[in-house]
DNA sequence: GGACGGTGAAACTTCAGGTTGCCTC
DNA sequence: GAAGTTTCACCGTCC
């Protein structure tokens, strides 16, 4: 352990850490427990820095473009990369995590400080880290976070290429707090690893899976398999194990999921076994890697839906109150009435039944209710920057909600198909373009060109170009005028026109493309 | 006397992240 | 539980 001295150009620890890295020109990682302390922290160093670079303004303009207006985060980090610092967190575009860090592989950004999602996945090792929060928002207010999660993230610390050794910092807010970090972190032991089987979502999928794929076909089978299994070694009683999974096999059944029967023969030394055989539907959930309890709750949902008309924002809702979705967005008190309202003017049209108000799902019913009025909006053209004003959902968080639901709407377009509810596909595949796009269903036709988003296409409709059909008898002159050039000459082409580029040898009345 | 701006205390709000799947020629 | 943000009372200054 080193011992020294950091210049204290400000009051603040993790600012003089910071300054202290650059002026070494070495780099840092500083860990935060918020999204929103790490855009503070990144904007607190970012102005005592003395850093200018061309190739970060660049960078910085680049931060900007990703999106089709910039939000206040966008313009903060580009602020902040400016002065060689930035913020990284799940709530960034994921273009915009992709320059920063890039940006910090090239060793122009010097400071970035992140949540935990650096200290997973992406690697980017760094000369030092500064865990600047070993403590975390949770179940019972603020706890630790694990001995695991600290070494994760102080091992980002070391590039054995550039550095003879490298620094893990952490900060102590207290003496208290000092001799703590000692004792369970330093000194401490990590935690023991626990299998993930024994949580029921991963259970179901993966019992059905075994028997989708025939890599088992009875319940001794199972029984066998899962005695090998990390789970048994750690739970130890078999007995128990039996019985979880046994609950599991009756709920694939009844989902019919799977076909159960009971073998003809008991030889005197074996006990009875039962035949476990796929159906075509469970097969085909085990494909979509879907948990069977989300896939039989669809089918419950389509059902309901039966023939009847199929509106946006049920089928949003639908997708949202599944455990894939979570966490859900909560709804405050004071947005309860907002979301009531919604659910009162769809009531007929919910294809998911609201619990009472005495069961334990009410609120998960009513987050889910929320996320869909945020799919809802972004599919009626709000943008990021709304959302993040009505929803407090960033630009990486609607992403990847998004996705998600493509993925859920995917699986329940393949049920349908089994389940012959035709009448509702071309309702899911409607809503997955418009989701892809966030646009409303008046501009699916011109979405399909290449090169046109929701906005392009919102230009075009609003000049009374609606269809593709419109666009090959659209002016050239007009179109230019809406898009530019180089967007309009595509269009063309993609419609079949090609306007040819004359430069020399030009007829009379033929004109160049610079003509426009 | 009133508009304005700066300051600081108090009240209020919000709180990490992630894997799976299929394909659009 | 605490950081970060918002609100609001309070005070001084200037016109």
């Amino acid at each position: 352990m080193k011992n020294y001295q950091i210049s204290e150009e400000t009051d603040l620890d993790v600012v003089n850490l910071a300054l202290d890295t650059i002026k070494k020109e070495k780099q840092a990682l500083v860990f935060v427990n918020t999204k929103r302390s790490a855009e503070k922290e990144a904007e607190t160093i970012s102005f005592k820095t003395e850093i200018n670079d061309k190739r970060l303004e660049k960078i910085s303009e680049d931060v900007l473009k990703v999106l089709s207006r910039p939000t206040k985060q966008c313009e903060r980090l580009a602020r902040c990369i400016k002065k060689g610092t930035a913020f990284h967190h799940a709530g960034l575009a994921p273009k915009q995590r992709e320059l920063v860090e890039d940006a910090f592989r090239d060793r122009l950004v010097k400071i970035i400080c992140c949540t935990p999602t650096l200290a997973v996945g992406v690697d980017l090792p760094a000369f030092r880290t500064i865990l600047r929060d070993l403590k975390r928002f949770g179940t019972h207010g603020l706890n630790w976070i694990p001995v695991l999660e600290y070494l994760q993230q102080s091992g980002r610390a070391g590039r054995p290429k550039f550095d003879k050794y490298s620094e893990s910092i952490t900060i102590a807010k207290t003496k208290g707090d000092k001799d703590i970090i000692h004792k369970i972190y330093i000194n401490g032991e990590p935690e023991d690893i626990y299998s993930k089987l024994a949580v029921e979502p991963v259970l179901r999928t993966y019992l059905l899976s075994l028997i989708a794929t025939d890599f088992v076909n009875s319940r001794k089978q199972i029984v066998e398999f899962f005695s090998k299994t990390f789970w048994a070694y750690q739970y130890k009683d078999m007995h128990q194990l039996e019985i979880i999974i046994d609950k599991m096999l009756n709920l694939l059944e009844e989902w019919e999921f799977i076909k159960s029967s009971r073998e003809e023969f008991v030889s005197a030394d074996e006990v009875e076994d039962t035949n476990l055989k796929p159906t075509l539907l469970g097969k085909r959930v085990a494909e979509l890697y879907l948990d069977p309890l989300t896939a039989s709750y669809f089918i419950k949902c389509l059902r309901r839906a039966g023939n009847d008309v199929v509106k946006d924002f049920p089928l949003l809702q639908m997708v949202c109150h599944t455990l894939e979705m979570r966490p859900l967005l909560r709804t405050r008190v004071k947005e309860y009435a907002k979301v009531e309202e919604m659910l009162t003017t769809y009531d007929t049209y919910m294809l998911d039944k609201e619990p009472s108000m005495y069961e334990t799902g009410y609120e998960a019913f009513f987050d889910s209710a929320k996320t869909a009025l945020f799919m809802n909006d972004w599919v009626d053209e709000r943008d990021e920057e709304y959302l993040m004003e009505e929803y407090n959902i960033r630009p990486g968080e609607i992403k990847a909600k998004l996705d998600i639901a493509d993925w859920l709407f995917y699986c329940t377009e393949e049920i349908s198909k089994l389940q012959q509810f035709h009448e509702i596909i071309k309702h899911i595949k409607k809503m997955r373009a418009r989701l892809k796009y966030g646009a409303r269903e008046e501009l699916l036709p011109l979405l399909r060109l290449k090169n046109i988003g929701r906005i392009r296409a919102r230009k075009l409709f609003g000049n009374k170009i609606k269809t593709i059909g419109d666009v090959s008898k659209s002016d050239l002159t007009k179109l230019i005028q809406i898009l530019g050039k180089a967007t309009a000459l595509n269009l063309k082409k993609q419609v079949g026109q090609e306007v040819k580029e004359v430069k020399k040898n030009k007829r009379k009345g033929q004109k160049n493309i610079e003509d426009y």
